[in-house]
DNA sequence: CTGTTTGTTTTGTCAATACCGAACAAACGG
DNA sequence: CCGTTTGTTCGGTATTGACAAAACAAACAG
């Protein structure tokens, strides 16, 4: 197995660990490194060594989870899969939710427990506390980022 | 169903969606509410309706993940479980860690793709530069909620 | 020393789902 | 209008892994 190869299985595990399928993972490894970066559904059968129905299904998910598109062009009878420009912000956005889910599971617990005493509230107050926190300051490193990303280019 | 009892399975749901498993969640949900805050295995299994087997697996692997520890009594035979104190900051932590996973992938990419142009570089370089970023930050946010919650209690 | 309580590990089962092949649908070119 | 290309969907298969029952191990009480 060449680099590349092993580049895109490893993607591939990678993507199983943060909630996508392999199929996913080595979709998104294959676009993030090909040339050019958009592919079509069989040149991903071709490079992925898989079938014409797991690209379709996959991509089609990737597409909803917002990380890819599709791109037509005039004259041309096929369509190209990329990624979304952007991706990784986008991505970052995803783990933004994912804290509120944690901050909202708080909150059914502290309703949960609204007569109970303080020091019984109080595992759940303080993972409260946590998340809400996050919430407010992680939109904010995230302008910050698009400052810093303006003064890069 | 009682609301609890609604409350831990959804708390089972939750973590599934965060790469736990469904016990786990049910486990940490329970623990987060109940009375007293540690428990013994025979109460869990009653607690949540399950096996002794299910509960003695599950709980050595959340506390090999670091968010559950075990706690012993002089006199007492049985062990107590209970969340570890500041749960939710070690749990940000791994969040961190995950973050560090995407710089790494990128990072290889980017060595995959060492001759390459820049222009077929950039897809990756983004990537790079986001996760590098976030990893600078990141450590920046926890510090300063460790002093907000200084003032705070 | 014996039996009971506490906890672990092994084994089996069941459910979920990723993946593929093949049938199907749609659209365009000749 | 017909055949080829492009893409979707359906059905089947195989793998994975969560969970539980039961066998096992260990430690303490009497």
């Amino acid at each position: 197995m060449n680099p590349t190869q092993q580049y895109i299985e490893d993607f591939g595990l990678f993507a199983e660990q943060i909630g996508l399928t392999r199929m996913a993972g080595r979709i998104l490894g294959w676009l993030l490194i090909c040339d050019p970066p958009h592919q079509t559904m069989h040149e991903l059968v071709d490079a992925l060594q898989t079938s014409k129905s797991s690209i379709s299904t996959t991509t089609r998910m990737l597409i909803t989870f917002g990380m890819l598109e599709r791109v037509s062009l005039p004259g041309e009878r096929r369509d190209y899969y990329r990624l979304v420009p952007d991706l990784w912000t986008s991505s970052m956005e995803r783990s933004s939710q994912q804290f509120t889910g944690f901050r909202k599971m708080a909150d059914r617990g502290l309703a949960l427990l609204a007569d109970a005493d303080p020091e019984r509230r109080q595992r759940l107050q303080e993972m409260h506390d946590l998340y809400t926190f996050i919430a407010r300051e992680f939109p904010q490193i995230m302008e910050r980022w698009q400052e810093e990303r303006k003064t890069i280019s």
